[in-house]
This record gives structure tokens, sequence and C-alpha cells, in this order.
DNA sequence: GCCGTTTTCGGCCCGACTGTTTTCAGTCG
């Protein structure tokens, strides 16, 4: 069983609990539970197998690590089908409409027999929705626009979606009457491969007129919400644009509230608690205790900050942490001791290791893409055509890549200002052998392999497959580790952990796939491979010039996953780079 | 349900907006 799956069950437990109306702090236990185990890479199977204490991970205590273990053992959890019994599990689909919670949900549910969202929209064109207490004309109409948009899209965006979305509107909110500034938050601002929505702070005066040229935005379909310093529109895409408006003096507080994540916010609030600070989106603030009645809020006393980010931080003695760390995943502790990683950044990269040409399934010449390699500052790169095996994408056998060879000595006399390294990605085919002869192997620069059939094995065989793909001496890089396609196929079931020593002991290093539809391995994953001392490749795997531009999404991946320079081959300079090529293995 | 250098019990981050049951619950981020 793997993590993902285990965090799947905590959650519906969570979903299913809420909805009856537990303990909300119980609730949140299971989802914080879950959010443990969805971001640690080992396989929870292994440590139960390895009689290794649960409790030791955060959040969870006792129980969750009781239910963890029957859920691995059994494949079943027994908690989570005594919560089956009392409300069935699609209801849950209900909460995912805009503006029904758990409250509502239930209501449907229990006053009308409605399950799904179908049956809740039926439900209302019946008009019985109309009869329950509440549900005024308004609240009508926007259950009627929340099921729509449910039904348009129920995927979250993919960030390279979102970033086609927000530079168009940063430039028309940088015309708002009275503006100061206005920045991106959120998941966004944070680089998370999908977001939801996309949040904007806004700094200026009046507010009103801010909002109304936000509402005025020719791409919005319509306004969810318009209060003196908040917002929502929906664009015609169904994406929803978030804005805040605040005062200068609370920028940088808000703009640390709003990046998030809401897991890093409770973490930072927490050590303001326990300095006596008091910390929201308007800055950080003096407790000055309790005035008298037993109910009465703590007085908020002097502001001691706020204007900017670092002011958060440095109350409650943090260093600034980069928006992509910001996940509580350990980043609050590090900065406390001031131990962060030095993140890498798009400058570090030397050279593109994956990429195709016209040869296979590439839009470009070799010349093309070793052109637009230099004019992007490499020192080096690898044309990686497919091998036979991948015929659809038109694959060279060992004949037409002879003749690629001869192509690629007269590209490296005409663009000589970047090294051109022979490489070819290879399939790895479902017994595990590579796709190309050894002898062909071993004239090669650079070999990738890869998976690319046969995605459906169980997961010893796959994992079997893809370590004796990388065991062999010529292998350099496995490319698209799970072979995830992101909203659109899972990942195949792997033992990474496994390929990950494996790697490490044979010096192969994994790729992190920049392709925003890929970002094959995931923040999680990278983390561990860095944990494990795996090296990795950040590379495009692009099959058109433009393409050679998406590096910068791995590059956001990378720091996601605490990725130093040092953690990758593709940081290294020319000299160090053939070094690493010629490598014992 | 989790957690603890003020605590093993009693807390658990904090604020904005909406619609409607006119004083606040529900939802959201």
């Amino acid at each position: 069983m793997e993590n993902r799956e285990i965090a799947e069950v905590l959650i519906e437990i969570a979903d299913l609990l809420e909805l009856q109306g537990a303990n909300p702090f119980r609730v949140r236990a299971y989802r914080n539970g879950a959010r443990t185990v969805a971001d640690t890479s080992r396989p929870l199977a292994e440590m139960v197998e390895a009689g290794e204490d649960l409790t030791e991970l955060p959040g969870i205590g006792k129980d969750l690590a009781s239910y963890i273990t029957e859920l691995i053992e059994t494949g079943e959890s027994s908690v989570l089908e005594e919560a089956r019994e009392k409300v069935p599990s699609s209801v849950r689909e209900l909460m995912r409409i805009d503006g029904v919670g758990p409250k509502r949900a239930m209501l449907f549910y229990e006053e009308l027999g409605v399950e799904t969202v179908p049956e809740l929209e039926e439900a209302l064109e019946e008009g019985e929705v109309g009869q329950l207490p509440g549900f005024g004309p308004r609240s009508l109409e926007r259950l009627r626009q929340g099921i729509e948009d449910y039904k348009r899209h129920t995927e979250r965006f993919r960030l390279s979606d979102a970033d086609r979305v927000v530079a168009p509107l940063l430039e028309y909110m940088g015309a708002a009457p009275g503006l100061v500034a206005v920045e991106t938050a959120g998941s966004y601002r944070r680089r998370v491969e999908t977001v939801g929505d996309i949040d904007l702070i806004v700094i200026g005066d009046p507010p009103e007129a801010i909002m109304d040229h936000f509402e005025s935005y020719p791409e919005a379909a319509r306004t969810e919400i318009a209060g003196p310093s908040r917002g929502t529109i929906v664009l015609k895409n169904g994406l929803h644009i978030d804005l805040r408006i605040l005062p200068e003096e609370s920028y940088g507080a808000a703009l640390h509230y709003f990046i998030g994540s809401k897991a890093h916010n409770i973490a930072v609030r927490k050590l303001g608690i326990e300095r006596g600070l008091k910390i929201n989106e308007y800055g950080v603030f003096r407790v000055e205790g309790t005035t008298g009645g037993e109910d009465e809020a703590p007085d908020v006393g002097e502001k001691i900050g706020g204007a900017r980010e670092e002011d958060i931080f440095e109350a409650v003695g943090m260093v600034w942490v980069p928006p992509e760390l910001r996940e509580d995943r350990g980043e609050i502790e590090a900065a406390l001791e001031d131990d962060l990683p030095d993140l890498v950044v798009l400058d570090d990269i030397r050279g593109d290791l994956h990429m195709h040409s016209r040869w296979s399934d590439g839009e470009a010449s070799i010349e093309e893409m070793a052109r637009a390699c230099a004019e992007r500052g490499y020192e080096y790169m690898a044309i990686t055509d497919h091998s036979v095996a991948v015929r659809v994408a038109n694959g060279l056998d060992p004949k037409r890549l002879e003749e690629q060879w001869e192509e690629i000595d007269e590209v490296r006399k005409r663009v000589p200002e970047i090294e051109i390294f022979r490489g070819m990605e290879v399939d790895i085919l479902p017994d595990g052998s590579l796709d190309l002869p050894d002898e062909y192997l071993d004239e090669l620069d650079l070999v990738i392999v890869a998976v690319h059939s046969r995605m459906g094995l169980p997961e010893a065989e796959m994992t079997d497959r893809i370590i004796r793909g990388i065991s062999h001496p010529a292998v350099d890089i496995l490319a698209h580790p799970t072979g995830r396609l992101i909203n659109r196929r899972n990942p195949y079931a792997v033992d990474l952990e496994r390929v990950m020593e494996a790697a490490r002991e044979r010096g192969v290093a994994l790729e992190l796939n920049s392709n925003p539809a890929r970002l094959d391995l995931s923040d999680v994953h990278l983390r561990r491979a860095r944990e494990l001392g795996v090296r990795v490749a950040v590379n495009t795997d692009a099959h058109r010039v433009a393409n050679l531009d998406l590096m910068g999404y791995g590059i956001d991946q990378a720091r996601r996953g605490w990725l130093e320079a040092e953690d990758l081959i593709n940081s290294m300079g020319l000299p160090e780079f053939r070094r690493w090529l010629e490598r014992e293995g």
C-alpha cells in the first residue's frame, strides 16, 4: 500500500467525520495525519514491516498509528467502514461545490436524500432545495452557479495554465487607480504543481476603486464576492481569482499570510503565541493579557511589525523562508536554526540533457536545438531521441542512430560554442533489458533510460524491471521515474525507495522532468532523493525549441524539493560534468 | 485525535464575507 492511498483513506475518514458533525479538531487531526503521510517519501508500509514506531511522525499519535497499521496489514480500515455506515461516501462530493460545506451537504442528504451532485442538481430544479431553511433566492442562484462550475472544472489547474492567465491579469491590475503594488500569493506563489485558484495581494487607495477595476476585468465571467477589502471573480475559463486589498503598513504580513501554506501559517502563529505575540494578516502584535472576563479575548497591544515579510519571521526568531518551502515540512525548524538549504536557481543550470529532434518525434533539427541551447547560455546539451521500441515516436534503430551521429558531428562544427553530447532515451523493455545493443550503448556519451510501455505491471515487477534497466553499466539517467501525467495518468506502481537506493549504488541520476504536465519526480520524492544522496538531472524533455524554456518549472519543483545546485548533475561546469560521465557506476 | 521546557487536561490560527433564521451560522482561505 502506497502512502498516497493511506492518505486518501485518512482524508475520507476526515470528510465523513466532518459531515457527521464530529469535533472539528478531531477532523483536523485526521487531515494533519493525511498530510504527514503524503509528505513522507519513505513508504509507511516499509516502516511498519520494519517494526518502526509511526508515532514518531508529526501528527501521528497512538490511534492514527494503529489505524494506519491495520490498513497496511489488512488492506482495510474498520474506522473507515464505521464512518461509511453513517454517511455514504458519495456525499463528500457535494462539499466540492463552491459554497457547500459539511453542514449544507448533510442537510441535502438528510432532508432530500441527495447523495450525488446530479441528484442535487435535480432537487434544485424540482424546487426541493428552495424548501430548505436558509435557502433564499440568492443562495439558490449561487448553488446553481457552483454546480455549473463543478461540472465544468473539477480538476485543479496546472501551474503552466495558471501562468498564462496571471501574466495579463497582473498587467491589467497594474493599471488600477491608486494602486501601489500588486503581487501573487497562495499556492501559485509557492509554485505548487497545480493550483485551485489565484490569490492576489494589492496595496493601494481607495480600495473601492481598485475593487471596481478588478470586477471589470474583461476576462471575468462574473463576480462572486466583492467586499471592501476582499473580492473574488470567476474567469471565463472557470479559474477563481481572489483579491485582498490591504494598507501599506500591512504589506509584509499580508504577503506572508496569503502566500501560506495554511499549515506553515499555523506553525508560525503558534511560535508567535509562545512568544506572547499575535500574528495576523495586518501585522505582528504584542498580547497584553486579558482584561477580565472569562471569554474576554486577549488585548491586542502594540504593533511591532508587518510592513515587510521579514518582520514576521524575525518576530518569531526565524530567517526568511523562500515561498517554495512554506509547507510545514521542516522549514520552520530549519529557519529557526538558520539552516535552510541554499536553493537552486535557474542560473545554476549549465546544460539540458534530455531533448528530442526531428530524428524521432521532435519538431526541430539538431542544429536548431543546439543554437537555442547556446542562446540560453548552456555549456553543453544532449540530443536524446527515442529508441526503436517507441514506434509512435519514430524511434531510432541502430542504423538510423549511426546516421544521426554523422549529423551531430556536423552540427558540432557549425555550433562550436556548445558541447553536444550523443545521447538517447532508450526504452526499458518489459523484462528490464534495454532497447539498444550494447555496442551502441557503449558508443553513446549519455544514456537515458525510461519506461514507455506496459505501465500496468504489478509493483514488484515494475520495480525489478526498472532496477534491471538502470543496472546496465552504460546508463546515466532514469527519465520521468514514475510516468505520471498531472490530472491525466497516475504514476505507475513502483517502489521508488528501492529504485532510489539502486540508483545511488550504481551512480545513476534520477530525472526531474520539467514538463509542467509531468514534473516527475514530485517535490516529496526529490526531497527523499536528496536525503538518500541520489543525484538529480533537471531536464526539459523538449520536443521543440520553445520547450527549452520549461526549465523554469523544473527549477520551481526542485526548489520545492529542497534541492541545492550541488544535488544536480547538470549544474556542473563542463569539465566536471565530463568527469561525471566517465565515473565508475 | 494530537500534544506538552508554563500543561497528561484542556487547549488546538485567525479573519472576511454572505445571506438570512435580525444576531450569527456557514463557508472560505
